[in-house]
DNA sequence: TAAAAACGCCCCATAAAATGACCATAATAA
DNA sequence: TTATTATGGTCATTTTATGGGGCGTTTTTA
């Protein structure tokens, strides 16, 4: 029995997005599906499960073909990516080690 | 034996960036990470994986956590997804079905 | 139009991910 | 300080993804 998970409309679409992003840049740059999964050091079978919008594959190898085709996510350039890293490690430190819900009553602020 | 993969220094970022910003946004709405987690449909362990910018968990799993905790790739509204999906597929159809690689000579171009 | 290549889709073996339970430690609230 | 909860990490087991191969169809080139 197949248990087949529940994805958000905008996760579904997100992935949609991405792959067909991915299949035109290949497209654009003359690629074949070969080429590329073999540029990726993935199998073809993977490729097409990306580009279909295929929810289930690794994060990793989906970012690695996008990178190789020039699709970005974060539309940043690779060297601010490091900044970025670095000012949301910056904000991260000023927060509370750990979360804590409120024990009781007192639920009426989300402040933020 | 764990046969760990290569990713390029972009994508170990981007995995790490997207990792970080869900790890903040999920304190600043002072969520645990029992609860996120729970709210996603995923057990707490692959959470942690995900905030840790792990490249191997499941796209769909980070883009369904992200998008509960607010943080957006395509930094786009989804209603505006359906209209990029419908244009990247237009353009898609425009392209010939299938990338042929030139027999022998001829390899000045890539006109693009 | 014939030959070759690209694509779409399928199955299978196995490598790897996801889970749930657990414990130890750190952090917070009282 | 003490009690309580969050977090970090490990482990065994179940579930799933990945790669490799095959095969028919479509597309392209010659």
């Amino acid at each position: 029995m197949i248990k087949t998970r529940a994805y958000s409309r905008y996760t579904r679409e997100a992935g949609l997005l991405l792959g067909k992003q991915i299949r035109l840049s290949r497209k654009q740059r003359k690629w074949t599906e070969h080429e590329l999964a073999e540029r990726a050091g993935i199998s073809r079978a993977t490729l097409q499960k990306i580009e279909k919008g295929d929810l289930s594959v690794a994060l990793g190898l989906v970012f690695e073909v996008a990178a190789l085709v020039g699709v970005r996510l974060f539309d940043e350039e690779v060297s601010s990516l490091e900044n970025h890293i670095a000012r949301t490690q910056e904000m991260l430190s000023l927060m509370p080690g750990a979360v804590r819900k409120p024990s009781k009553v007192s639920r009426l602020d989300d402040d933020f």
